[in-house]
DNA sequence: AGCACGCCGACT
DNA sequence: GTCGGCGTGCTC
């Protein structure tokens, strides 16, 4: 028997499977999705069983030599998903299987180094040379490679000589990064009978140990060392003579970390549903229940109880015997959401997101691969979890910017979604209150059936909104950041003892540094990218390529000592709040105030209890949130993504906007939403005043469908970038034209031209865009090339990226 | 990606 | 005549 095995190579040439024998005794063992390791070459590499077959044409085949994972980690649907994966965003296979799997399984190559029986009886050492192989000797196993290095720098080397000598070998481990957490628990080994008699035979000095021993008479075992070590007040001192008189034996047993241990939940009330929710949970159950694949973009407001909808859904899901997907954007995966599923769903809920540690995301990865657990909310690549009965897909957020990822493997979550919902006959939910053009578009034309829900929870009316126009106000003379009528209504709030939330759109404000005298900012010495203050260090840095630079005290340019730091945009903004509202409270979020971890969490919860009026933030602040005293959420500089040179930039203004203003009134007070901006009459703008989404969807789609963008064409992003700008150019011209030969003439190529960020870590960069209308044979060739490309190129400094069905043309 | 094999220059 | 540079090609 032969396996078909995809090595950790992410390579032109090695991107397809190798053939292996399965040796008689792992056979069992081996299944397709199995993570092995594989001599390849002259080195023991990880990879992953994608096919069996019979007979193999080659002559000389290895055998596979371990199997890394009792059950398999990837499904027979995940493998064929990588492929899937592969072909379609154009990458290595072994990256598609590997993006699939926590970080945990991605293995680590660990060179040993053992003495030979030759080199036990070299006698003519040096000092050091003595030290290092009498540190050896007592290692018959081998010592790691590396911590070697590090114990002994002086005898690199030596021991160069000692392998070329055959004094030691090496040999290479492949080993994955899984650290199991165990905990200690204390079992008795006499019986409950004997101990009373035991305990006579104790000396009268070991109280402690008494103590014990007719605790446990009393308690059932298995009791953790831990627990039983507080609940006595005493050291493990008395326990280990236990152990040592065998009265008493620790075993070690593997714990879950679970990062909600020891939270106090909420059951979460029965609640009413409205007639709208009744309608579309109707809806989703039927399709459950057809047991056939379907698809719904469920569009409702902000505040229309979407969550409540996933919840009852996901409990007919399961009570079919089916597991669920929850995807909500990273940022939304706060705590009170999370609390909102554990609480309904208890220890049936898996939990996925980066603030996990690696060995706590493992965790939650196993309970859903051993079939512990049915649920799983997480973020992007929680659509991965290795489910084999997947009846329910929700995307909460859909038109989140965040599922797709920005590292190949690019895929999109709701393509996946969609893939795997297909495979299991599932059903897929998409939610939002401002859709993604492209769902829309789907539902429009009757891909996704479309659920709508109008109204609020509570018929509370959705906020007024005001637009004011600050070109207005600084012909009137008023040059701060805040309008007369936000001003105002702040004055009012902090009187009425009411909380605002404050919204600064941080792309493009005032985040670098500029010197007053001679307009000269301080930019990138690496990328073309101006530089950001960071006051907690007093540094400025880039945000490409993570250079920084301690704060120059004088212009670089003209020398003189009015540069001016402007902050990060939040930083100026609280500055200019307790300037004008002397003895305001605000509690500020963004990079500098929320890296530490649970700092986030930390600074909602001060808000909720009032420790702070205003809580002012970049786009963290836009969603999930709701806190019953805001009644006023201020948009500061609404427009600056409309500036940008990206296709979807109103989409995203309307998006952000309409976000935000469903922030405010909630709940029994009413709320008000003061948006300022220099483009008062642009439509992304004026339709978010009135919450009209058709009206700015149609709007839109004109623009999109004249220009000939998504929805109305896919894109391909090739992006070029070499330290030489003629290289790259060069490069780029090169695969337009083929590009243009190989493909049909329906197929529109754009370019090159030098990218919105014409360089980036001192490589210059050049892009392409193609335009196609899902021709069947485009991603294949488009595959092909860029094969050859690499192949080609493999001396030159020059780098391809493709990127398919970009978020963002960058 | 590694690593061996292999074909041309500066050294004992 | 040998050590070693890194160009080319393969890894089941």
């Amino acid at each position: 028997m032969y396996a078909g095995i995809v090595v950790d190579v992410p390579h032109v040439d090695t991107d397809r499977a190798f053939d292996y024998i399965v040796p008689d005794e792992l056979a069992p063992w081996i299944q397709i999705g199995s993570r092995v390791s594989v001599p390849f070459g002259n080195r023991l590499l990880q990879g992953y069983v994608v096919q069996f077959k019979e007979q193999t044409e080659l002559a000389k085949v290895k055998d596979i030599k371990e199997i890394l994972d009792i059950t398999p980690p990837l499904t027979g649907e995940l493998v064929a998903l990588g492929h899937w994966l592969s072909n379609t965003y154009i990458c290595r296979l072994y990256s598609a299987m590997q993006v699939m799997l926590p970080a945990s399984l991605r293995s680590q190559y660990k060179k040993k180094v053992r003495v030979t029986s030759e080199g036990q009886n070299q006698p003519l050492l040096l000092p050091g040379e003595r030290e290092i192989f009498n540190y050896l000797g007592v290692h018959p196993d081998g010592v790691e490679l590396d911590l070697l290095v590090r114990k002994f720098p002086e005898q690199t080397a030596f021991l160069l000589k000692a392998e070329r000598e055959g004094w030691v070998e090496t040999s290479q481990v492949v080993k994955d990064k899984i650290t199991r957490k165990t905990l200690l628990y204390v079992k008795k080994k006499v019986k409950d009978e004997q101990i009373p008699g035991l305990v006579e035979q104790l000396s009268k000095q070991a109280e402690r140990q008494k103590e014990v021993m007719l605790y446990l008479q009393d308690h059932e075992h298995p009791l953790a060392l831990r627990d039983l070590l507080s609940e006595l007040g005493i050291s493990s001192s008395a326990v280990k003579s236990l152990v040592a008189k065998d009265w008493l034996e620790l075993v070690e047993v593997e714990e879950r970390r679970d990062p909600y241990a020891n939270k106090k939940l909420e059951k979460d009330q029965q609640v009413e549903y409205t007639p709208e929710q009744q309608e579309v949970i109707l809806e989703i159950d039927t399709a459950l229940n057809a047991g056939e694949h379907a698809g719904f973009l469920l569009h409702g407001v902000t505040g229309s109880g979407k969550t409540e909808v996933y919840l009852e859904t996901i409990s007919h899901c399961l009570a079919q015997g089916r597991e669920a997907i929850v995807l909500v954007p990273e940022i939304s995966l706060t705590p009170q959401m999370v609390n909102r599923f554990k609480a309904r769903f208890g220890d049936r809920v898996a939990v996925m997101h980066s603030r996990l540690s690696q060995g706590e995301r493992y965790d939650e990865w196993r309970m859903i691969r051993d079939g512990k657990v049915s649920v799983v909310v997480g973020a992007r690549s929680a659509i991965f979890a290795p489910f084999t009965n997947l009846g329910l897909i929700i995307i909460d957020e859909e038109h989140e910017s965040s599922y797709k990822q920005e590292e190949t493997p690019r895929y999109h979550a709701r393509d996946i979604a969609m893939k795997r919902a297909q495979y299991h006959k599932g059903v897929v939910v998409l939610g939002s209150a401002t859709p993604a053009m492209e769902s829309y578009d789907l539902a429009q034309r009757g891909k996704l059936g479309l659920l709508t829900m109008v109204k609020r929870v509570g018929e509370r009316p959705l906020p007024s909104t005001a637009i004011v126009d600050m070109r207005e106000e600084l012909r009137e003379g008023n040059r701060t950041m805040f309008s007369r009528q936000l001003s105002q209504a702040i004055q009012e709030r902090l009187q009425r003892k009411e909380q605002i939330v404050i919204f600064l759109n941080r792309r493009g404000f005032s985040t670098f540094v500029m010197c007053r005298s001679c307009g000269h900012s301080l930019q990138c010495p690496h990328c073309d990218i101006s530089l950001t203050y960071h006051r907690n260090n007093r540094t400025v840095r880039c945000h490409y390529c993570g250079h920084a630079e301690v704060e120059p005290d004088s212009c670089p340019s003209c020398g003189s000592n009015h540069i001016r730091f402007f902050g990060t945009g939040t930083q100026k903004v609280e500055e200019e709040l307790s300037k004008y509202f002397p003895g305001i409270r605000v509690i500020r979020m963004d990079i500098d105030t929320t890296t530490k971890k649970g700092s986030h969490e930390k600074l909602l919860q001060q808000f909720r209890e009032h420790q702070g009026d205003v809580l002012l933030g970049t786009q963290m602040i836009a969603k999930g949130l709701d806190f019953p005293k805001v009644t006023l959420v201020g948009v500061i500089a609404a427009d600056t993504i409309l500036g940008m040179p990206d296709f979807r930039a109103a989409e995203k203004t309307f998006q952000l906007l309409t976000q935000v203003a469903g922030r405010a009134g909630r709940h029994e007070l009413p709320g008000e939403t003061i948006i300022q901006t220099y483009n008062p009459e642009h439509y992304s703008i004026q339709y978010a005043k009135t919450h009209d989404y058709q009206g700015f969807f149609s709007m839109e789609a004109k623009h999109r469908f004249e220009k000939g963008y998504p929805p109305f064409s896919r894109l391909i992003l090739f992006t070029f970038s070499s330290p030489q700008v003629p290289l790259a150019i060069k490069k780029a011209n090169d695969w337009a034209k083929k590009l243009r030969q190989t493909l049909p003439s329906s197929v529109f190529i754009l370019g090159p031209i030098a990218s919105p960020i014409p360089r980036v870590k001192d490589r210059y960069r050049f892009q392409c865009v193609l335009k196609y209308r899902n021709e069947k044979e485009v991603l294949p060739i488009v595959k092909k090339l860029s094969d050859a490309f690499v192949s080609q190129n493999k001396k030159d400094e020059v780098e391809l990226a493709v990127d398919v069905n970009p978020q963002v043309l960058m």
